[in-house]
DNA sequence: GCCAACGTTGGC
DNA sequence: GCCAACGTTGGC
């Protein structure tokens, strides 16, 4: 059964035109234990992913991307020249982790955070939440197919 | 650049 | 285990 996700990145420093220019791409540096659990244990290839453009003019889903890898470990952790270097995540019991994404599709115009927030079909997702910080969340595919069917009008 | 909302760290 | 201080995220 395939899920659906939300991916935050800020285009600054990776966005979906370089994720189309380069195809498929690690998803490293996620420092977050719930966004971890997620990477980990429960992003399958197949899984469809909204490449959401965070700090950002303007903010909101780009694109799409398509999980070809699940959870392994984020080796950025191990290096200590990365930025994403993490002392305490060790090669033999790996604290983080990432998954392999493949570009499917960048939206001709981004379904921005101000048009998601004003459409009450997606009031329950959790990037609307009060203080949601989380860079890899889940959506259900009703979200998904809502946010794709907006980015064609 | 500001700052609210969180998550993490570390002293006790 | 509590909680203040600090760091980060991310919209604005």
């Amino acid at each position: 059964m395939r899920k659906y996700w939300l991916f935050k990145s800020e285009p600054s420093v990776y966005s979906i035109d370089d994720l189309r220019k380069e195809k498929v791409a690690y998803w490293d540096g996620v420092r977050n234990y719930q966004a971890r659990n997620f990477l980990r244990d429960e992003i399958k290839p197949g899984d469809l992913v909204l490449f959401y453009h965070s700090n950002a003019k303007p903010t909101g889903v780009a694109g799409i991307a398509k999980v070809v890898k699940a959870g392994y470990p984020d080796f950025t952790a191990f290096d200590p020249n990365s930025d994403h270097f993490d002392p305490k995540s060790k090669e033999e019991s790996p604290t983080w982790f990432m998954v392999d994404v493949k570009f499917v599709e960048k939206f001709n115009m981004p379904v921005t955070l101000e048009k998601i927030k004003s459409n009450p079909r997606l009031s329950s997702m959790k990037l609307v939440q009060r203080g949601n910080r989380l860079s890899v969340m889940p959506v259900t595919k009703e979200e998904f197919d809502e946010i794709v069917r907006m980015s064609k009008e």
